[in-house]
DNA sequence: GTCTATAGACAGATAGAC
DNA sequence: GTCTATCTGTCTATAGAC
């Protein structure tokens, strides 16, 4: 059987996702979010009760596509290293939308988001670090990915920064 | 003699940042930028005529400050790199102030911030790719210092990284 | 140079029709 | 489940007094 069309509800988180990282907080507006999702704003409305409803439903989306992540990220073939700086390049992923939402609303001065993103933080941190047996290198990586997801992130892209990341890495021999 | 107070004018920039910075650009508004330099939306609207001519001093003030940070990258006695890494780390200085602050307006899809930040970032690679003889390890340590960056602006503070990170390029002998 | 008052657009949210 | 109409507050900006 066919994809299933996403539900209205899941199409407001979308649009609300999409605002955020291409526009900015400021652009995310009810209306703006509605009319992004081809509904008016009291259709909106009805799926979520308030604006603070709406980051609520999008923080627990990402949660749970987190938990899987890491799953993914302990078992990945080529190691978590590199699966973690792979996808530390937004690759356009429904879960790098996510997080940079999140991102954003965190600047807000949202706790809410600003303690998902730390919580997950930590797991990746905590993946590596059992992996690489080295808490130095293990920090030293995740920076390396929270400069290469902050470059795409801001519009800095540079095509062969993670070829420069792994030249440089394989010096190291771990 | 003492220093001087600064002028309505710099207090006004000065308040624009913090906010930018501390509540994001949702509550970077006109009145609560007067308000909190101490001033009323008519005065400030005297000194900056919309709120584009804000964004456009400050980020005249930030390139200021951008070509003063370069010049001493250049001839820091602990050279290029460790006084890269080191002004990574925010320091709470004025130049880190607004570097945070034009970030924000960038993520609103504004060109001008976006532009401005491209050039200064293009710089401090020069410096460092120059410096190094070495592109994979210039960008690799530009990525590193992105990540403090990003952590420390995001509140994902890690009191270690830098020291972290000094242990891992140690391993390079460059 | 700084203020108050106010205009006009837009924000989030409610009520009730369909 | 989705719509329109509307309320209330806030946003940027203007006008004019002091």
């Amino acid at each position: 059987m066919p994809p299933e069309e996403p539900s209205t509800r899941d199409k407001l988180l979308d649009a609300f996702e999409t605002l955020l990282v291409t526009e900015g907080s400021r652009s995310a507006t009810l209306d703006n979010v509605a009319g992004a999702a081809g509904v008016s704003k009291g259709g909106l409305l009805y799926h979520f009760h308030s604006k603070d409803d709406l980051v609520d439903a999008m923080l627990s989306r990402m949660q749970e596509m987190g938990e899987r992540d890491i799953a993914a990220m302990r078992t990945a073939p080529q190691g978590p290293v590199d699966y973690y700086l792979e996808t530390s390049v937004d690759s356009g992923s429904a879960f790098d939308r996510a997080l940079i939402a999140a991102a954003r609303i965190a600047q807000e001065n949202d706790e809410r988001a600003g303690n998902a993103l730390a919580s997950l933080r930590e797991q990746w941190f905590a993946v590596l670090s059992e992996h690489l047996g080295d808490e130095a290198l293990a920090r030293t990586i995740q920076l390396i990915g929270d400069g290469l997801y902050f470059d795409d992130t801001s519009g800095f892209t540079h095509p062969q920064a993670l070829e420069h990341v792994r030249d440089v890495l394989a010096r190291l021999d771990f």
